[in-house]
Order: C-alpha cells, then structure tokens, then sequence
DNA sequence: CAGTGGTCTAGACCACACC
DNA sequence: GTGTGGTCTAGACCACTGT
C-alpha cells in the first residue's frame, strides 16, 4: 500500500478532500504553485497528482484558468449522443426526453446483487430519448429505493447524472457497459413507434460514484436504424461513442471519410 | 505549424527517423539518458517526447529493458478477441482461423474513395474465426490488388497485420471501426452453422498505416450468441472490447461483477 | 495587466530487469 | 552488479485567459 510514490500520495489526499467536502462541486483548487507549497513539493509533482486525478475525472484542468472539481455535467451523459446530419449542422442536436413511466418497490435479486446491497427494493424510471421529435432510444433506468428521490425529482430537462448529483451530492465518474444485438422487443418497438421487426443495440450499463458504489443500472435499447457505434484505435487505445442518425438512412461505409465525426474519438 | 514543443520536436524527429528504417521492427531504441545527450536536452523532456510515441502506438517502453519500436504483435488482432469462459481458465483461448477464399480484380467505386486510390483493383480474403472448433466470427477483409501478395502469403496462424507488415514493411498503427445490429445474412449464417434467424454485430473497419494510408478495409459478423461488447468509462475516457462466449449462454447482468472480465479495460 | 496552467532544465536518486 | 526506465527537485520561462 505504502507506494512512497509522491504524486500518487498527493493525489490520494486531494481526493479525500475532495470527497470529504471540502473543495464543494465545481470550486477551484489551490492554484498548482499554492499546492506544491502546501504539500512541499515541486510543480512537477503536483501537476503528476493532477493528471492522475483529472484521469480519474474528479478534476477539470483548463489552462489559464484554472483546476475545478468536476461537476456531472463537464461527463456529458453516459449515452453521450452525438448528431449524424449528412456534413453540416451537427452542432445543434435537440435531445428531447419524455417520462413514460416511474416504478417503485420493485423487487430483484439480480439487482440487489448488482448493487451488493441487502436493500431488497427500487425504483425504476422509463424514459424515451427523441431527436427533433423522433423517438430514438428507449431507456430503462433503476436506483435503490432509498435515492428514489432521485427519480422523483428528475426533470427532463438534465440528465440523470445532474439529478443524483443534486439531490445525493455524490458524483458519478465511473461506469460500465455491456452491448448486445437484439431484435427490438415489443414494449421498445412500440414506445417507438417502430412496427416492423428491427435490430437493436440493447445496452445494459451500471453507473460508479465517486465512492465506488454501483448507484444507477440502466438497460438502453437503440435501434440500428437510427444508432450506429462508431470506435477508433491508435496503439493500444481506443474509444468509442454512439452517434444518432435521425433519417435512419446512412450507409456507414462513406461516414470513414466524415473527418467531424472522427474528430474528437482519441 | 512550428510549435517550438521541444518534447512535440523530439518525438515528430525520432518518427520519422523510425519511418526512415533507421530503427528496424522491434529494435532497441538509444536509452533515454542517451537521447537526452543527442538532442541536448534533459530526461523529463526526451520522456515527454516518447511518451507521446508510445500513445500514438510507434514504441513500446519497458520499465528496466528499454524502448522498442513497435511490432505489430503488440497491438493484438484488432478485433482484440477475449475469452469469456465461467470464471476460470479465460487466459488460453485457442483462436483458428480458416479461408474460405481468396479472389482477385474486385472493383468498387466505394472502395476506392475509401482507399483513396486510383487503383480500381481490390483483393478480397474471407475468413472464418473459430474458438474450441466453433465458429464465431465471419470476416472478409479487401487490400488494394498492388497489395494482392500481403493475401496471397497471409497464413492462418498469424494476423493479417502481421502479414501486412512482413510483406510490405509497413505497420498499422491506427483504425476506425462502425458497428451496426443487424441480422446475420445468409451468407454468413451458413459458413457459422447457424440455421435460425440471428442477431449479430456488423463491423465495418478500416486499418491506417503508419504513413497515415487506408491499407485495409474489414466487414465482420459477430453473432450475438457467441460476441457481447463490453466498455467501461472512467471520466472522459471510454474504452471496449469484444468478448467471445463459446457456450452462447451468458446473461450479461451477472458478468458485471466478474472482476476478470473488466481487469484490462481502462 | 496579473494569475493560471504548461514546458523545460540539469542534475539526483529510486525501482526494475537481466546477468 | 550494470543498465534500463520512473520519479523528483527548485527553480525559470512560456502560453493562455480574463480584467
């Protein structure tokens, strides 16, 4: 445990800080010359503790400015939808969310094993996610019953990330996912609007907080007309992210020669 | 252009000196305290500049060895293929691979502004990936036909990029990959062995070489059965990776909390 | 302009791999 | 052991942002 190295024992500390409150969502640290005489220690080692924590996404690093706790926000949401709109205006994509439905008392072993808790009950959101109108993505999401305050007081205008910060104080920064291709099942297609048979991704993600505890399970369904992934390599590395394709009609081979869309994958 | 980065300088210097062959494939590059006094300057800058070659996936440093040009071994197979097998025994996973063809003087206008050659002319290879003697993946992969012999001597026992490199001295560094749900064409779903109607992942992937040129253009089939995506995020950073399921039976909820699984993702 | 983060030095010393 | 990469110092100076 004891590593001896000293920006990861700087960062260490800044990060329970941080967690304890002290540097609240959104405030600025110490400037980076205050810290290294604070901990006594050289630039250099803290701008080392620094990146390991902006890596970790609990800091936000913006040159001549300044390093500020993260807030939900700066994550855009996890389905971090980006427009597809044939070369031009991909900027402006308006997300639209519609509540179907809100559950609670919902019992699960599987999620009680998810969540590694004994607390048998919770809470489920089910919302639609449209493009310019065009319901685009159906998405399931549960919490335990004791932060179903969360849901009760999501409103569709942020994300649920916003939500769980506001009302818990605790930020989400880390998370996993799993993907599948499914056939679009008949509760998915209809709040769709989809009648015909149709292929989909069906995502299932659990959300991390910053305390490492699973806080939010979601299962997503995407239909293949409207959602394509698209993923990038270089080295070792590689990244991805969904892109939505409101006309339902690209072939994905020429998108290689869209450079916007590449642009900011590594 | 000049940024007058001495660390950017380095690194875009010792590029093109590894693009001129001056450090051969798998090659030792001078020790950092050695660079330093080539290009007086000092350690922390030389580590920058490798740093930022190591990223982009040209070198590969070891702790205690030494830095090494990159071979094209070290990047796995681009479909990155990883075991997924109850818990146990996930290291060895005996990958086969066989070709079902080979053919010649393919035209395609697509392909062609893919590759952005003049050369009218592709080679097609379609292979057939098994895991234990099961099919689980339908692979067909065009070069340009100048390139026709990185197929002709390609043999089942190695990556294609391999190939690539052995043939032509050139390795890829770079891809960028769109995957879409889809059903598994008939095509495929005859050379997998599966008769009933499947879902599946189609990939659409392109390969760069170091020299920044589309030499490689991939369509697969991953059928759901026996291929889930797995991902993870931590901050801005979001990583995947295919993972094969032999059997064709994992409820993907449960695989969230096999710790194995989710080692090597960020 | 002042204040922030980013780069760079010229060394020293530590951690790791290999013989 | 020797030789490699990794961390760290105590500054100086450059680049960016906002007033």
């Amino acid at each position: 445990m004891a590593k001896k190295l000293r920006y990861l024992e700087i960062a260490q500390i800044l990060k329970t800080r941080i967690l304890q409150g002290e540097f609240p969502l959104g405030q600025a640290l110490p400037s980076q010359k205050e810290l290294s005489e604070i901990f006594n220690t050289s630039v250099m080692t803290t701008r080392g503790a620094l990146a390991e924590l902006e890596q970790e996404g609990i800091i936000h690093i913006i040159h001549g400015v300044g390093t500020f706790v993260a807030a939900p926000e700066v994550h855009s949401d996890t389905l971090s939808l980006q427009g597809f709109q044939n070369e031009m205006d991909r900027q402006k994509m308006p997300v639209t969310t519609t509540v179907l439905s809100v559950e609670h008392h919902i019992s699960d072993p599987r999620l009680c094993s998810l969540f590694g808790s004994s607390d048998a009950q919770f809470s489920a959101l089910t919302r639609l996610r449209s493009i310019d109108g065009t319901p685009v993505i159906y998405q399931k999401s549960y919490v335990e019953q004791q932060f179903s305050a969360v849901i009760e007081q999501y409103s569709e205008d942020r994300s649920l990330y916003q939500s769980f910060a506001q009302t818990t104080g605790t930020m989400v920064t880390k998370g996993k996912e799993i993907m599948t291709p499914v056939l679009l099942p008949e509760e998915a297609a209809q709040a769709l609007g989809i009648t015909e048979a149709c292929t989909a991704f069906l995502s299932k993600r659990i959300s991390i907080s910053i305390h490492d505890k699973v806080v939010l399970y979601d299962e997503a369904y995407l239909p293949g007309p409207y959602v394509i992934m698209a993923s990038s390599r270089q080295g070792k590395r590689n990244t991805f992210k969904y892109i939505i394709n409101k006309e339902g009609t690209i072939d994905s081979i020429d998108s290689f020669n869209d450079t916007d869309l590449w642009e900011d994958l590594i």
